[in-house]
DNA sequence: ACCTGAACACCGTTCAAGT
DNA sequence: ACCTGAACACCGTTCAAGT
């Protein structure tokens, strides 16, 4: 047929990284190795390298699909203020639908520049059209990053969470410091 | 001598985690292995299960030292808002004092109870004495550093940081994001 | 073009045995 | 009490060779 490529190859790369999400969910970022995962593909772990150019890229790729999530997670919203809050928010959910996905993000690399200034401009135009300049917008983008970041790694840290949920109430404290963060933004000038 | 123990072992604790954090600074987070930490200390893998019950206990135990760090450089202050803002500050100086020194905290996993509450309590007391009471200080505290920890894992992302540098100022942008948090934080009542 | 087999240079951890 | 030697069950990655 017209339509299909000659010699049909087993595998490519939306289902590598669809199998790497497979992985994580039933066993783990520490489990999901190169090896494992050709396993669970019915092939040899060289054969991912045909795909990918090493693991640090796959992880990148993963983590690109997460932040995409948190994007399309953020409703539509009317002042720059409500946006970033609903981001944060959204950023929040996607760490958490998978597991590990705040720690998989944090060791992500992006995989090129392309993928940071796609990243930037994503975040920047919808503050850069609720009337921030785009100076603001990428540093207070980065701020809310970082501070949801940090916060779903300490709450995937499982025995830190369970020492801590005795004494913190987490929905609450997350929502106070989003808020907090959204509302102390000064825009000089 | 009555001050020597009988049979003087090579090693002790103190010099398993200084030694660790040799390695840390000379080759980084991905190359600080128990092998290659035994063999910087003269001495084969598994002795070093003597001191330390698995890794996970050993990156434990240095995470806990650079959070001592962040307090000792922590000023006293006279409100507790400019102890938040001082503390963050000497936080981000503390991660950014040793190598890869965010993402080791990030994947630390605390090594006890005591641990964490130690900790709790440590920068509640301050807090507390300039006026604010448990709960808020503990969820301000949790904000914190959460945004510190998630602050500094960017930075400290090679290509990512190359990437934003470009757009972002980082110093400026850290004060601002920590400034607007703090300053952003409400007392309810 | 896509994949395998075999290999290289590693890991963390356990455990019997030595001193 | 403290440490070694040998082993187990893994890693990521390269590369010649197959189809």
């Amino acid at each position: 047929m017209l339509m299909t490529r000659r010699s049909d190859p087993n595998l490519d790369r939306e289902q590598l990284i669809a199998a790497a999400f497979g992985q994580l969910e039933e066993e783990g970022l520490e489990r999901l190795s190169m090896r494992r995962l050709a396993g669970r593909l019915g092939v040899q772990a060289p054969a991912l390298y045909w795909y990918v150019a090493d693991k640090a890229e796959l992880l990148g790729l993963m983590a690109r699909e997460i932040y995409a999530a948190a994007y399309a997670g953020a409703p539509p919203v009317t002042d720059w203020r409500a946006w970033l809050e609903a981001f944060g928010r959204a950023l929040r959910d996607a760490f958490r639908a998978r597991r590990d996905g705040a720690r998989l993000c944090a060791i992500a690399k992006p995989s090129s520049a392309r993928d940071v200034s796609d990243h930037a401009r994503r975040i920047a135009a919808p503050l850069v059209v609720l009337g921030l300049d785009q100076t603001h917008a990428l540093s207070f983008q980065a701020s809310v990053i970082s501070f949801v970041l940090g916060w779903a790694t300490f709450e995937a840290n499982g025995p830190m969470h369970d020492y801590l949920a005795e004494m913190l109430d987490f929905e609450a404290s997350f929502d106070a410091g989003l808020a907090a963060l959204v509302r102390g933004f000064e825009v000089a000038g």
